[in-house]
DNA sequence: AAAACCTCCAACCGCCAAGCG
DNA sequence: TCGCTTGGCGGTTGGAGGTTT
C-alpha cells in the first residue's frame, strides 16, 4: 500500500473540480469523517486518501472561515506562535473556522517577513538588552498514551509533583502518574492550563506594551535554545518551563 | 498590449506515531 | 516484538491571478 499516493498512475492530482467536491462532500456527509482509505472507493473518486482528507479539512468542511484574517486573529496567531512555534494545527485549533493550512499560509506570506524585519531592526539598534538564557526546546510534538512526557522526570513517576515557580493565579501544579497522563482529565488540564496561560499572557502584554510582535516587550526575556537556533520563545522562563513539561 | 515579475494559496510530499494483527 | 496500514503534521511547490515595467 502506498503512503504517498504516487504509486498509481491513474490517480488524479491537481485542482479539484466542482463534481469531485460534491462527491466527496456527499460521501463524508453519509459516512462521516474518518476511514479515509475507504473514501475514494465510497465516493467514486480517483483520488488518494490523503488528497481527499486534505480537501475536506481545508476546503469542504462546514464552518470554514474564508477571507482575510482580522486583527484579533492575527494578534492571537502571533501570541500562539510565540508559545507553540510552527505547530500550525494547534494554533488553528484556537482560531475558530481556520485551518492549519490557512494559518501556515498566512504566517509564511504575511508574518514571517514582518517578524524578520522586526528582528533585523532590533539587531541594528541596541545589541539586545535581553537576558540570554538556555532553554530545552519543547518536544516531542504529540501527546500519547505511550509517550514519556517528562524525560527529565524519573521514570518511576508515581505521583511526581511538578511545580512551576510562577506564583500568580495560574494553577501550575500537576500530579503525574501513568494513568493521569493518559486520562482525558489530564488533557483537559493541559487545555485548561493553556486557556489560563493565554489569558494571563495576553493581559500581561496588553498591560505592559500593548500590541506588538512581543519582541520589544519589557520584562520578557529573550531565550536562546540549546541547539543554537533563533528562538521564537521570548517568554518569561516560567512559561517556558511549563511548556517544556507539557510537550 | 504584452512580457516579466510578484503574491497568494491549494495541493503535494515526506515523514512520524499510533494502532493492529 | 515486528511489520504493515492509516491518520496526521509541517515544509515545500506550482500555478492562477494580480501588478509592474
Amino acid at each position: 500500500m502506498s503512503q504517498n499516493c504516487n504509486t498509481s498512475l491513474v490517480l488524479r492530482k491537481g485542482a479539484w473540480t466542482a463534481e469531485e467536491d460534491m462527491l466527496l462532500k456527499n460521501c463524508v456527509e453519509n459516512f462521516g469523517e474518518g476511514k479515509w482509505h475507504l473514501v475514494p472507493l465510497r465516493a467514486g473518486l480517483n483520488r488518494c486518501r490523503k488528497s481527499c482528507r486534505l480537501r475536506w479539512l481545508n476546503y469542504l468542511r462546514p464552518n470554514i472561515k474564508r477571507g482575510g484574517f482580522d486583527k484579533d486573529e492575527v494578534d492571537l496567531m502571533l501570541r500562539l506562535h510565540k508559545l507553540l512555534g510552527n505547530r500550525w494545527s494547534l494554533i488553528a485549533g484556537r482560531l475558530p473556522g481556520r485551518t492549519a493550512n490557512d494559518v501556515k499560509n498566512y504566517w509564511n506570506t504575511h508574518l514571517r517577513s514582518r517578524l524578520k524585519q522586526e528582528k533585523e531592526k532590533l539587531k541594528d539598534g541596541e545589541q539586545s538588552e535581553h537576558t540570554m538564557v538556555t532553554v530545552i526546546k519543547p518536544q516531542p510534538h504529540t501527546i500519547s498514551k505511550t509517550l514519556n512526557l517528562y524525560p527529565h522526570v524519573t521514570p518511576n513517576y508515581t505521583h511526581n509533583l511538578i511545580t512551576s515557580s510562577n506564583n500568580d493565579s495560574i494553577d501550575n501544579t500537576f500530579n503525574i502518574s501513568p494513568n493521569v497522563v493518559s486520562s482525558p482529565t489530564f488533557v483537559d488540564k493541559i487545555n485548561g492550563y493553556l486557556e489560563e496561560l493565554f489569558d494571563n499572557q495576553e493581559k500581561k502584554i496588553d498591560d505592559e506594551v500593548g500590541w506588538s510582535f512581543g519582541l520589544e516587550a519589557e520584562g520578557l526575556d529573550s531565550v536562546k535554545q540549546v541547539d543554537g537556533q533563533n528562538s521564537v520563545f521570548d517568554l518569561p522562563m516560567d512559561e517556558i518551563v511549563m511548556l517544556d513539561l507539557l510537550y
